[in-house]
DNA sequence: TCCCGGCTCAACCTTTCGATTGACCCCGCC
DNA sequence: GGCGGGGTCAATCGAAAGGTTGAGCCGGGA
């Protein structure tokens, strides 16, 4: 019997995976969890989470799963998401994920994923490992940390100057970078590596948390 | 009796919606549809339409929204989706729909805004209510429809000049849009106009189909 | 060991962008 | 009819960004 913890902060989404896991005579559903923080709590009860990775509130389901897969002998963590961005798939897997799937995906191939994690194997959506190949297959086209963490502050608005001393550079080296991120992603101005770089998902294109001013 | 067709995209999605409606005795959920053009040919059977609004595939739920208010003695469309950015929840009310209710609402404010549907009474979120007044309440921060088709280009990373020529305008005129635009949104550079929009949902941020290069 | 790649910086030049001023047309509202 | 706002365009100027070349440092892999 595998002991599940479901945590989404949709009631609609708890409900639905409630209902297609029922029939599954060896899964048994424990605990459920509306936050990130609720579902670190109750991990303990669980043999799989399966964790949405954003909430309402702060926590994102990132941390939760490492917080998580922290501790020994905890649950194995299976991210069920709507996202397939990289940013998504890397913080996800870096967090210590077993699996990532889409919610989209068919009940079955969702009920067979839960057992391949429970069996500590890893279980990827066929677009998720697809991802994940073409990065490892073609490298040169993956961004630097210290480039994407430049495109990120572009992407916030930021200037060159203004950026240069958030991470205590020259302008040089803010433009050396932009000049590399521009060459892999085939663009050459700012905002067209920001619109690039959202819509390959290689930044977090959003828990900006807006209040309508 | 009131007749409902599910519009999502997402198995779970609809598993919840009829395990959450099952219960209510003056419900009945005649059908579903997976995709937008399957609403779209459903819809006569309905007397509320729950639509999503982002499908898989190319046809969005603001455009089958669209399709099915225009059929007269059509059903009422109720938007039940997971995103309140302004571009969204504008595209949804002037498509027609009734109501617009976020995933995260409570089962029991679904039962309600789906009977209110039902009545032909107009059923908003409260947070989505809350962007619709201040948007009339302060009408100068709401970017006119060029400016917001001229900040939409700037987003994909469109030059000005590039932008002059998609619009058939001079230079000149683009940029006294986005003089205009920066001035609403607070900011000084198209980067962080884009940011703020972004933030602010005022432009559709997303829904880029990638192919992973 | 050497070499490569990432990270850092400098100087210079060209292009684009942003800011300002001023102008005209058209439409809807008072 | 006047007035205001949106949309259109022009000219100018300074600032920012983009492109190029070149260079030094450091760490890891061949």
């Amino acid at each position: 019997m595998i002991r599940l913890l479901i945590a989404d902060d949709h009631p609609i989404v708890r409900s639905g995976l409630r209902a297609v896991l029922h029939g599954e005579p060896d899964f048994t559903i424990v605990a459920e969890a509306a936050t990130a923080q609720d579902a670190v709590r109750k991990a303990g009860l669980a043999d799989v989470v399966l964790m949405d990775l954003r909430f309402g509130d702060g926590m994102s389901g990132a941390r939760a799963t490492a917080a998580i897969t922290a501790a020994a002998h905890g649950p194995r963590v299976l991210v069920l998401t709507t996202y397939d961005s990289d940013a998504d798939i890397l913080a996800a897997i870096e967090a210590g994920a077993t699996g990532y799937l889409l919610k989209d995906a068919p009940p079955e191939d969702l009920a067979a994923a839960i057992r391949a994690a429970a069996r500590g194997q890893s279980a990827l959506a066929p677009a998720v490992a697809a991802r994940l190949v073409d990065r490892t297959r073609d490298p040169a086209a993956a961004l630097s940390a210290r480039e994407a963490e430049v495109l990120g502050l572009v992407a916030e608005g930021l200037s060159n100057l203004a950026i240069s001393r958030r991470l205590h550079l020259s302008q040089a080296t803010v433009k050396s970078h932009l000049v590399h991120v521009y060459a892999k992603l085939g663009v050459d101005s700012r905002t067209a590596a920001v619109a690039a770089a959202t819509a390959r998902g290689l930044i977090s294109g959003h828990p900006v948390v807006h209040r309508n001013v």
